[in-house]
DNA sequence: CTACCTCAGGTCAACGATTACCTACCTGAA
DNA sequence: TTCAGGTAGGTAATCGTTGACCTGAGGTAG
């Protein structure tokens, strides 16, 4: 029952032929007869033959694997990524390799090293803190997907956030609202920084006071959030406006606001997450989609990863809609709608 | 600038050994002296070496890694419990490779075979439809999670999925109701089916009548669960609960409860998902944690790769818990409660 | 003083496939 | 007739690492 593995000299062996133009058939070679390749042919589906993957990338230097490194895998913004490129994936016949980069410090250099001691063919990186100088003089293929990555001049394809934070608080401000909360991660994080530099430049266009004491960092996750949406609900001078920067995030205001009675607070969030339309009010939201955000990087990479065109970096911007549900709209208590 | 790649061979000749010793430094094998050692780890420094996992792996027969294949990835079940497993590799030092199986058909056995083909160490699979008779004389060690396979006697970590849809229905049944829709994706995957089958068994075990127009299939996601329960709100007479088989037909359950104003219907799903006890009423879920399942696994599948212990395959249920939030408290209209 | 053991290190082949380079043989044009 | 060119197929080296096996020096027990 012990199986060995059956290599392609076997299969010569067995088609009196050489392992060279087994090798041929079974890569789809012309330069065979059509007599030897349905000989070799049958033999392989005899002996069940199957390239061993190893030899082959070996041989070749490189493997058909891309690398796929996002801050989290479990959430839904990201798994939705990981499946859109592992479906693009699939058709190029790619191999795909998963890791998560936030776990600890250093961790995100430490998956990396790893999947280019495996010669991935190339890797997908939505970054999260790491410097990534040390992929400069490598020649693997890079494209970041949702940050700017720094240490590495590379393809990168992302959203405005800077825009399209000043977007939301337009909108809020158009609807009456001044006192605009801001639910942020650590400012560490590149798309946290620019999404408040948006709500800042806003406020300022429009003339609005900044008030520091409205501005709630740190916002991890959903519980964080949830626990900072407590602290503003039980200010004296309650803002009428939560502006959350991420979907998880989100979850966690729309949590408190629920269960503190507060949902006459108007809420926006950046990024779409499942129920936001079933709630009441229901949520608007900055559609902030995965999908197309993974697609084109993965397109990007396998036009690199072909090395055709030998192009200089570029950057990917996606712009996005906002989806006026509801929580958005509401209007602060003293103001009267002129619309 | 062709950084041509640093090989074990070339840090000997800098180092002043043979490639064998600087194998053996690298590994961190015994039989070196502490200086030779030291030289040697300068040499590795100096030159930045790394091993080729490639060329290890082809010499060893086995690759470090998993290959993992669910349904769908983008599903924030599938998706915790790849991060979960993930998890576990970056520990054990394994990498993972990651495929989708639901695709079409004929999907799952594609994407295993390629993983077989890059002699993976072990394999964790979430089964769809397939089956796995072709796994049966290989013998890389396979861990099912989520539902049974056919065709293949190995390892799987799964609910009760009969007993725990029982546990529901008894408890929607303890509030009065006798009219329970039940909402089930596609019959012919396992998990469906069983929870299904509990749906009846618990009518029987309680004297209910079975209703066949209550029952939903092919609800194989949101909005086509959506579709249903809106069929539901239109029946003559509308049922007093709805029981929904999976987290996903949940949401499109919920949501249509909520356009179509009808959330006075018990409502209760199978598996918990995010803002389900935020909404009005918070919903009632039997706690299908993908966390510990894809753990338990995962650690049964380091344990079958060790190989250290030749073991028959055994099956692991793990135990849910109903989390009574309200909305599968809700009592029928015409029934007042005793308790 | 011999026999045996351990330690540090080395040699060589093999893992399985591919690439670069040949060898016949055949065809057709000059 | 001869030679360029194409076709079918083969040979040998190589990708980078490791396992099996070997060697020589030194230690130790009898």
């Amino acid at each position: 029952m012990t199986r060995r593995t059956v290599r392609l000299s076997d299969v010569a062996d067995a088609a009196g032929t050489s392992a060279k133009t087994v090798s041929r058939v079974v890569n789809g070679d012309h330069r065979v007869s059509i007599e030897t390749r349905k000989r070799v042919q049958d033999e392989v589906d005899r002996l069940g033959y199957r390239v061993d993957l190893m030899a082959r990338s070996l041989r070749k230097g490189v493997d058909d694997t891309v690398g796929v490194v996002v801050p989290t895998i479990g959430d839904p913004f990201f798994a939705t990524m990981v499946e859109e490129i592992e479906g693009i994936a699939l058709e190029q016949n790619l191999e795909v390799f998963i890791a998560r980069g936030s776990r600890s410090l250093g961790i995100e250099q430490r998956v990396i090293e790893r999947m280019l001691a495996r010669r991935v063919a190339g890797l997908i990186i939505a970054p999260f803190m790491a410097d990534f100088t040390f992929l400069a003089n490598r020649n693997t293929p890079v494209v970041f997907l949702d940050r700017h990555a720094s240490g590495l001049d590379a393809d990168v394809v992302l959203v405005d956030d800077f825009a399209e934070s000043k977007k939301v608080v337009h909108h809020l401000a158009s609807y009456g609202h001044t006192r605009i909360a801001l639910i942020v991660d650590n400012l560490g994080v590149e798309t946290s920084r620019k999404r408040r530099d948006g709500y800042l430049a806003a406020h300022r266009e429009l003339g609005l006071p900044i008030d520091e004491s409205l501005e709630f960092r740190e916002c991890i996750n959903a519980e964080v959030a949830e626990a900072r949406t407590w602290e503003i609900l039980a200010l004296p001078e309650t803002p009428t406006a939560i502006f959350s920067t991420r979907s998880e995030t989100s979850l966690g205001v729309v949590r408190a606001q629920h269960h503190g009675n507060r949902t006459d607070i108007a809420m926006v969030s950046f990024g779409d997450f499942e129920a936001a339309d079933i709630l009441t009010p229901a949520i608007t939201v900055l559609d902030h989609n995965p999908r197309i955000l993974a697609r084109i990087a993965m397109e990007r990479l396998v036009v690199l990863m072909r090395g055709d065109e030998v192009c200089v970096p570029s950057e990917t911007i996606v712009p996005l809609h906002l989806i006026e549900r509801g929580s958005g709209e509401i209007t602060p208590p003293t103001v009267a709608v002129s619309a």
